[in-house]
DNA sequence: TAAAATTAAATTGTACACAACTTATATAGA
DNA sequence: TCTATATAAGTTGTGTACAATTTAATTTTA
């Protein structure tokens, strides 16, 4: 036992979540290639799919993204035609992005992406459960302290 | 319920990994600020204290990282004084990287950094346990698929 | 209500991440 | 042995991330 255990790769829980999220975006590559579809580009589909319209501001804190994250997503997913923007009326500083007939289109494709994913990963029901809790529990600390 | 539930950003694993894996990062900025690191930086020198000596190759096999990102990292590291590198005796395609005297002493002052972070996180130890196990899980599942 | 403070996006600059490619070297097979 | 293959780093190009700054618009407040 040194002083130093702490400072050891594996003793880090900081370097194994970045290394599996890292993994998982880089498997998720060829299933997305199909659709020409970047991982960002598609959890920002994601959200759109489910909030339909929504500002960048709002988009950005279901996504944990900023605007210089995200103006340059928006941009690119609006010319690949799935998404439209426009200035809102109610607050003209704010920008309203909007899921378009071709961006809905995409969803009836992209729907068995997941089970693809997951069969590729196949954790058990209780390491799901497990796992998921723990992240938003962290996520939740986060947001606690970043709201002080 | 409806098909398009998988497609939920709640709904998905790699969701709350890839937020909560940034999450971490952003919040070891102020902390590794102090020393003028980044994180990929800061993981570098962790691997580079356990390994003291390693080739580009085993490093970016310990860090998952490949010498496209590997390679600038090592440079901006070697520029700061804390490693060192220079070509493989043994073959010559190798070069070999080595922790200098700067970066031994580095580490002195940097082995509080860990613990002022998990008091951030303040997970409770099962949920640490536990994490740490389905992690690697995860990761040893992808380092079959990519192996075959 | 006019100036000050705040807010929403966009812009800029730095640093990854990684696929694809290049270059130099080493190893294997005919 | 000579050529074909494989390997290790480095390079290039694209796309995030995010802090810091800028611009335009809205609120607050004196």
């Amino acid at each position: 036992m040194s002083k130093y255990d702490c400072l050891k790769l594996e003793n880090q829980l900081c370097f194994p979540l970045y290394a599996c999220s890292k993994a998982i975006i880089r498997h998720y590559k060829p299933f997305l290639d199909k659709y020409d579809l970047t991982y960002t580009q598609y959890i920002t589909m994601l959200a759109m799919w489910e909030l339909k319209k929504s500002s960048v501001k709002e988009l950005g804190e279901h996504l944990y993204l900023d605007s210089g994250t995200l103006t340059p997503v928006i941009n690119k997913l609006e010319k690949k035609g799935y998404i439209s923007k426009h200035r809102s009326q109610d607050d003209a500083r704010g920008v309203l992005v909007e899921i378009t007939d071709e961006g809905k289109k995409l969803r009836e494709e992209i729907v068995n992406v997941p089970s693809m994913m997951g069969g590729c990963v196949n954790l058990s029901e209780q390491d799901s459960k497990d796992l998921y809790r723990i992240l938003y529990t962290i996520l939740g600390r986060f947001d606690e302290l970043d709201s002080q």
